[in-house]
RNA sequence: GGGCGCAUAGCUCAGCGGUAGAGCAUUACCUUCACACGGUAGGGGUCGCAGGUUCGAUCCCUGCUGCGCCCACCA
């Protein structure tokens, strides 16, 4: 016997044992069945399962689970991610702590304290998917640092060096002084801020009452000034171009240069050039080969380039200090407020610098072009399809994809360097020491490139590498390309890019044929979570409050295309109910006896309930397979739902009771062998969203021991019986229709009443015939007659159902007032209809171009109503009667 | 500055060229023999504003307002 409450609790954690120790998570690389297979975007190996990652795994397994049941054989490839920078950050606070710094340790020992630390903290993500109920092929578990992952990376940048996509150039970096190390565009937020405009006067030389003015947002830097540009065009300096202005403070003199950059109509038009530390301003110094004076430590701290005032300070100081000596000086000309953006890393949360350094590049512009192609002739589709001008748009201005990084976490590069600063780029260092052997022609010593490389340069190519590239696996050949991708839309750039350029180029062939962008998961305000907010919500509380089916199905629920999610925990609760009410209705079947038969055949069922019930499970069961086919989620949850409760729940068991508890044995055997098999489809339909609460019941309501998750999707559709569902349909409209009208009339549940049907069909006097103990025990009625006369209703509460009247003669219960003001206001409704229909039909226009069918339609709504209408006013005058 | 998206019931959201939908909340009634994590019946919306296209617009187009996001620039 069923308990009276589910508890997911004790269910759940034996259930996913189960699961994962009979093996049912796992592929069959060689089986012959058709391949399926999702990538885990690899979560942060020490991380800890957000609601945002909840949202992802949870669609996730819903598709692996409805593609495992289809019969496909399924791959959801599992792993986890080194996360440089945000790994390397964690330890590094924690060794704060303590007062030690990584510089401290050296870098050998810093090393082992984050594997340390990976070992410790590394399996909290991995078991919160367990929980989460993610049927992941955990034997196959990968880490973006693994042994076959380092030489995959190893080998994936040799090869793009080898074929010139990769350069080592000295650029302007983004560079984060906090972290010490180059960061990507993408890694740094723009954060709007009132800065100042500051104007000062530079001398020009050798003329000693003239100046130009400038106008700067950061006057600090004006020691790394090389030129001042200004636009050949303008009048105000077109003589001064080719003559030296001097800086203020420092003294140097540097040339007025002709510049496009230089635009007459912003500021004073003439601009201060730093090329070393302004992204414009280094192209036009490349342009006027002007020298690069990098004034800032890595630290960003004033370096010995500046006068030795400055020489230590910090930006901010500096900036003070120059201010004042500027004005001191008599240059200073006025300052303005200026709204401006200011570029903080996103992980650091300090101010970025541009900063002038070595850096290796990945040739992106390149890579860009054919997976640009692939998006546009389809062979990569975005699910919302909107998603892919995003990803034009960016593929389309992707710059040069800095790839370095200064960090001590994460794969070292695979280059070293002679003595001489010459490089080898080699997978190991004894193919590189093999190549400077010949280049120097004797033994000298070589030492490794000390930084890593960007997190997303492993996870690039994790498609691929997670297969056994670069060995031709037979995993490889099976199951790349991958089906779909399923991914918010904030790693668009960072990650689906950077995969498919970087498939392409390995793979000859796409990562995955369908990318599915899922929303964003806010919270109730519609505000984005983050801890500093405090507004996180923890996916594993919820799911110990209300059981991990009731997380899902509202994930999944919420998971509509298009548009953010607000999270809201009432409606967890809510799909905690739909799940309780899931296990009482099995409850209640068992209660009943309810069980498989055999030979039992959905196709030959003598009562009409049954035959209803099966049409309506096998719609409800096209409904959820289309919805997951086009990765409409929450219609797919939606069908589940209403069919389980709206349908089966709230209809099909009512109707059954009578049959249970009566004694017509053969419909009673055949209701109960009709609940069992229905109730086993809902199991089935809702398995992927729900699947605990669906396993446990499938194996406890039928002691089966094959698993609910490996058994096979049905295709139900030939039992799809439009008769059949007409018929109860009919019936309960008519139900609908009575209860409406008691309930309106406020005739009390304990009155006995007699329904008379005037001026039904020959069809709806059978159909009432052969439900009237249904109806009668469904809408409390004493009995229920057919009558073609109005005399038989001495009151007059009546609603018009179908063609005929439904009326209630309640001569002595009756409100006459209420009644009356009821029949008005129906009156009222259906005046204004047929007025608004008339209209329509009357109108020329309308019935030459409308659609045949819709103008049928509106003809037959206006026959209704008039029907209605006349069967109205025969109850208000009944009613006068009274 | 460029681009994208959103505005529908009190809340969170679906939907859609032809009767406005769900869940939650709310009201009334029901301790009915699976389930009060329940049942039945209701109330509540000129689908942001203004034009246009159309026989017909919540839906398509244009403009506006408000909100959000992305990218770029910022001497």
């Amino acid at each position: 016997m069923l308990e009276k409450v589910y508890d997911p609790a004790a269910v759940e954690t034996k259930i996913y044992e189960q699961w994962e120790k009979s093996g049912a998570f796992a592929c069959h690389p060689d089986s012959d069945k058709e391949p399926y297979c999702i990538m885990i975007p690899p979560p942060n190996v020490t991380g800890n399962l957000h609601i945002g990652h909840a949202l992802t795994f949870s669609i996730q397994d819903t598709l692996v689970r409805y593609q495992r049941m289809k019969g496909k054989d399924v791959l959801w490839q599992p792993g986890t991610d080194h996360a440089g920078i945000a790994t390397q950050m964690v330890v590094e606070r924690l060794l704060a702590k303590e007062g030690i710094s990584r510089h401290d340790l050296g870098r050998e020992k810093f090393l082992e304290k984050v594997w340390e630390w990976k070992a410790k903290s590394g399996g909290q993500i991995v078991g919160q998917l367990r929980r989460l109920g993610a049927s992941l092929d955990w034997p196959r578990e990968r880490f973006t640092m693994d042994e076959g992952l380092c030489r995959a990376v190893r080998q994936e940048f040799v090869t793009l060096y080898k074929d010139g996509l990769v350069y080592r150039a000295k650029r302007l970096v983004n560079w984060d002084p906090y972290l010490q190390t180059a960061v990507s565009d993408l890694e740094v937020e723009q954060r709007e801020t009132v800065g100042k405009m500051w104007y000062f006067k530079y001398a020009v030389e050798g003329e000693s009452d003239r100046f130009i003015t400038i106008a700067t947002t950061r006057p600090e830097t004006l020691f790394g000034d090389t030129a001042v540009a200004v636009s050949d065009e303008d009048e105000r300096y077109k003589d001064l171009i080719g003559k030296n202005v001097i800086i203020p403070i420092c003294n140097r003199a540097i040339p007025v240069v002709a510049d496009e950059h230089a635009d007459p109509t912003k500021g004073t038009g003439a601009v201060k050039i730093t090329p070393a530390h302004d992204f414009n301003d280094f192209e036009v110094g490349k342009r006027h080969n002007l020298p690069m004076i990098n004034i800032l430590d890595s630290t960003a701290h004033l370096n010995e380039n500046v006068p030795e005032a400055y020489r230590g300070l910090s930006t901010a100081d500096a900036r003070v200090k120059v201010l004042e000596e500027v004005k001191a000086l008599g240059l200073f000309v006025k300052e303005e407020d200026n709204p401006m953006t200011i570029p903080y890393g996103d992980r650091s949360g300090v101010v970025i610098e541009p900063w002038l350094t070595d850096q290796w590049f990945v040739d992106a512009p390149k890579l860009a072009k054919k997976a640009i192609e692939v998006v546009e002739d389809g062979r990569i589709q975005f699910v919302p399809k909107a998603w892919e001008k995003t990803y034009f748009e960016w593929m389309r201005n992707i710059q040069p994809w800095c790839v370095s990084r200064q960090l001590w976490w994460g794969h070292q590069i695979p280059v070293w360097y002679g003595p001489d600063g010459h490089y080898f780029v080699e997978e190991n260092v004894d193919l590189a020491q093999a190549e400077a052997d010949k280049y120097y022609g004797k033994r000298m010593e070589l030492t490794q490139d000390p930084d890593v490389f960007d997190t997303w340069f492993s996870s690039g190519i994790w498609p691929f590498s997670t297969l056994g590239w670069p060995d031709n696996t037979k995993e490889l050949q099976r199951y790349y390309p991958t089906n779909v991708l399923v991914t918010g839309f904030d790693i668009i750039f960072f990650w689906v890019a950077r995969m498919v350029m970087l498939g392409l180029y390995f793979m000859k062939d796409v990562p995955f044929r369908t990318v599915y962008i899922h929303a964003l998961v806010r919270d109730e305000q519609g505000r984005k979570m983050s801890k500093s907010k405090g507004n996180v919500v923890d996916p594993m509380v919820l799911g110990d409050k209300y059981g991990i089916d009731a997380l899902r199905f509202t994930l999944i629920a919420m998971a509509a295309q298009g548009r953010d999610v607000c999270m809201s925990e009432s409606r967890v609760e809510g799909y905690r109910n739909f799940v309780t009410k899931i296990w009482n209705a099995a409850r209640f079947c068992e209660m009943n006896e309810c069980k498989l038969a055999d030979g039992y055949d959905p196709k030959a069922l003598n009562q009409p309930l049954n035959r209803w019930i099966v049409s309506k499970a096998a719609a409800a069961m096209g409904k959820v397979t289309t919805a997951l086919d086009e990765y409409k989620f929450n219609e797919a949850a939606e069908a589940g739902y209403q069919f389980a409760w709206g349908t089966f729940c709230d209809w099909y068991l009512e109707f059954a009771k009578p049959l249970f508890f009566g004694d017509d044995e053969a419909a009673k055997a055949e209701t109960r062998a009709t609940a069992a098999w229905v109730l086993d489809r809902i199991l089935m339909m809702l398995h992927p969203i729900i699947p605990f609460v669906t396993e446990e019941l499938w194996s406890k309501t039928e002691n089966r021991k094959q698993m609910l998750m490996l058994t096979a999707w049905e295709d139900l559709h030939d039992l799809v019986n439009a008769e059949a569902d007409e018929e109860l349909d009919w019936v309960i409209g008519l139900i609908s229709a009575v209860r409406s009208l008691r309930s309106e009339m406020n005739i009390a549940p304990s009155a006995k009443i007699t329904m008379y049907l005037q001026g039904a069909t020959a069809e709806e006097a059978r159909r009432l015939d052969a439900f009237k103990p249904l109806i009668k025990t469904l809408a409390r009625l004493e009995t229920a007659e057919l009558s073609t006369s109005a005399d038989d209703a001495k009151g007059a509460a009546q609603t018009v159902f179908g063609t005929a009247a439904v009326l209630l003669p309640l001569a002595g219960v009756i409100d006459v007032a209420k009644e009356t003001e009821r029949l008005t206001k129906e009156k009222e409704k259906l005046t204004k209809e047929i007025g608004g229909l008339e209209g329509r039909l009357n109108n020329e226009a309308f019935v030459a171009k409308a659609p045949e069918k819709v103008v049928a339609e509106q003809r037959a709504r206006l026959a209704d109503a008039k029907a209605a209408l006349v069967k109205t006013d025969e109850a208000m005058a009944r009613l006068k009667a009274l």
